[in-house]
DNA sequence: CACAATTCCCCACTACTCCCCAAAATAAGG
DNA sequence: CCTTATTTTGGGGAGTAGTGGGGAATTGTG
């Protein structure tokens, strides 16, 4: 499980490292493979590969034939991409997902269970105000059982 | 599995590259081959060849004497044609297939798990918008065990 | 049998990706 | 506080991937 939040750069080729505190995390099974996809808001989902695999199984299960099925499978994949840490602990991010998040120089990292998510820090925190709802309130309605 | 999006370009001859990513996860038993014929949204599918032959497998288990299910093996069959890699990793796209798909110059290749599509971008465009859902509510509709 | 059209094999150019080396910065330990 | 180890950042260069086209071989047609 992932957790923290670290600022990191972007390099001119648009590597970003993985830090070190989150590495432990992976899996061996991942093989240092990560895949990478939009997420569901303005931001950059990355999955070790035997996380992601868990995804893929359920969409094998899915009926590829069936319209609704098809596009969704369609989705998800478009974006996806796969990539090897290099000798340095960095992966390489599609520009296309970069721009998909807005992030240029400065990535904000956050561990999220078992994915890593990758902001734009100034996008993160505009996020973080558009409830107005204080923490202690969503707190309260989410984790009510 | 295969994953992730490609704009590539379709030569004067009819030929696309499949993607140095895409190569890696087709398996030694494909033999470099790859069956293409139409998807049943407006694109081209394409399978390496062992994939390809689990589908004919589902074909045999059909009943050709009935009329839909004989119907259906003369359609998906009527445009299958097979290739083989040539030295640059291209396989050759028949005249009829491109136009089934109305592919010209720019070739959209989606990894879809146990196939690739082929597809014009614009033509890929208008199929994710003709649905008024977000991402957000197909997965949650699809997703939810 | 000759011609036309298509397919296939080869070579070549360009651009990008990946691998390696190395410096700077941070953390850890005595 | 200083030394050592690890982590993050940066960039050069070899190798690979994508694109395009010439010409031989094959196929089909008149």
């Amino acid at each position: 499980m992932f957790r923290g939040q670290f600022t990191y750069s972007v390099d001119s080729k648009g590597r970003v490292s993985i830090p070190a505190k989150l590495r432990k995390h992976v899996s061996a099974e991942a093989n240092d493979t990560f895949v990478m996809t939009i997420g569901t808001v303005n931001c950059i989902d990355v999955y070790p590969l035997d996380q992601w695999q868990q995804i893929e199984a359920k969409l094998l299960e899915l009926n590829a034939y069936q319209p609704k099925d098809g596009k969704f499978i369609r989705m998800i994949l478009q974006n996806a991409s796969d990539d090897t840490l290099d000798s340095q602990s960095r992966i390489l991010i599609p520009q296309s997902l970069l721009q998909h998040a807005k992030i240029e120089k400065e990535v904000l990292i956050l561990g999220a269970l078992k994915k890593i998510e990758l902001w734009n820090p100034k996008v993160f925190e505009e996020y973080l105000k558009q409830t107005p709802e204080t923490y202690e309130q969503i707190a309260a309605e989410v984790m009510a059982q």
